[in-house]
DNA sequence: ACAAAAGTGTTGCTACTACACCCATGA
DNA sequence: TCATGGGTGTAGTAGCAACACTTTTGT
């Protein structure tokens, strides 16, 4: 039963919806093994890492450009085998950016980095397209109960935008009624003075999250349509 | 930034409810690092376990004699100086247990395991605290989204038994007509033609948990109260 | 008959669902 | 004036919270 010495990755999910569709970052990887696969970001755990936390967001920082965004730990992974190397276990990270740092990183180029479709994805390395639909799942029980969402949005949006983010996460439409009823007397989102002009028709107007008003609710609502 | 070996333990949070009050197995400890401090039941990962899921099983069986219980994987700690000896990553677990397994390990004896109210711990080793601040978290979480309080009970149990569980979770009592109108009205028990003779005054009837009731359910129901 | 816990209904209110049209803007 | 997405109200229903007394059993 010797005990054994296992290496451990940090591996990140980073979602965004872009045009009402689901997305997740992907890197072509370099080297083998799965030399030319698509793989989740992320890499070994290193002395420099005083947290699991730092580590996530050091990959994302390294691989990705993206930093300051959302970013929790969802899941270990580490099954014997998931890696031809040896044994690795894996805790996977889920981080959610806005649509501001869509243009950190180009959409489809040479650079090895690029936006899928989560719901058509191509062949991955390892076990990533379990880590990846374990994700998905969580991403959408989140943001039904928690205003995880507004992550996945700039700082002033539309409830349009709002309401794409949650139709392109639960992969229905929902009736646009009853959601803005909902947001807009849940009281957590600031009206502002601003509109947004897209094109010749009505500008919508703009809100903000608030983070203050959330906290102070007595109850935690409910994103459920 | 050298790539770090680090060592990965398993460590199990076993939660039970004894006469209403939410208790955790903690275990001696008989080495140093926090020799004889109480600490939570695990080990190191080895060779032979082909998952981390396995890992935890056989965690609790050699430490506690407890098997076939309910266990999913809660998080992972990984810190650097959580341990004294060097970079240890912890994927805690969490164990549900009925009152039957109670008999299995004594209560406070000198095999050095024993029953700790969540509420009333005493000092522990490492991060410990911290662990099972957090499972008790999700716990409290579990039992209104999901249906892991029937874990806590034998497989036959009254009405009463089942609102205990809750209280004892929840910290709080709940109104007995609306707790049995919800349970009732749920369709996931099943009542039996017994009853459970508990002392000079009515007994109560005994039902079980139909897990395959649950599963046809429409909708998920949420036990909140 | 008493002590102890099991078991039971109603009412008011809140929150959800379902559903279809007018509004404001730029071209 | 037209095309486009922005924005709004109501009625019916279901589910929840609050609330106190009667029933069954053993002694």
């Amino acid at each position: 039963m010797a005990t054994e010495t296992v290496r451990v990755t940090v591996d990140i999910l980073v979602f965004a919806v872009h045009q009402g569709v689901l997305e997740i970052l992907l890197v072509k990887r370099k080297y083998d093994p799965f030399k030319s696969s698509w793989a989740l970001p992320g890499g070994f755990l290193t002395d420099e890492d005083k947290t699991l936390d730092s580590a996530a967001e050091r990959e994302l920082r390294e691989e990705t450009n993206v930093s300051d965004v959302y970013l929790e730990q969802l899941y270990t992974f580490g099954d014997v085998g998931r890696d031809p190397r040896g044994r690795v276990v894996t805790v996977a990270y889920m981080a959610l950016v806005g649509q501001e740092e869509l243009a950190l990183k180009p959409s489809s180029d040479s650079s090895g980095v690029a936006w899928w479709p989560v719901s058509d994805l191509p062949p991955l390395a390892f076990d990533h397209a379990r880590i990846i639909a374990y994700g998905h799942t969580r991403l959408r029980y989140k943001i039904e109960y928690t205003p995880a969402a507004f992550s996945l949005l700039q700082k002033k949006f539309t409830l349009r935008d709002l309401q794409t983010v949650y139709e392109g996460i639960l992969g229905k439409g929902v009736d646009n009624r009853n959601f803005r009823k909902k947001f807009l007397g849940a009281g957590i989102l600031k009206a502002l003075d601003e509109t947004s002009q897209e094109g010749s028709f009505r500008p919508a107007r703009l809100y903000e999250f608030s983070e203050n008003d959330f906290e102070k609710l007595p109850d935690r609502p409910v994103f459920v349509f």
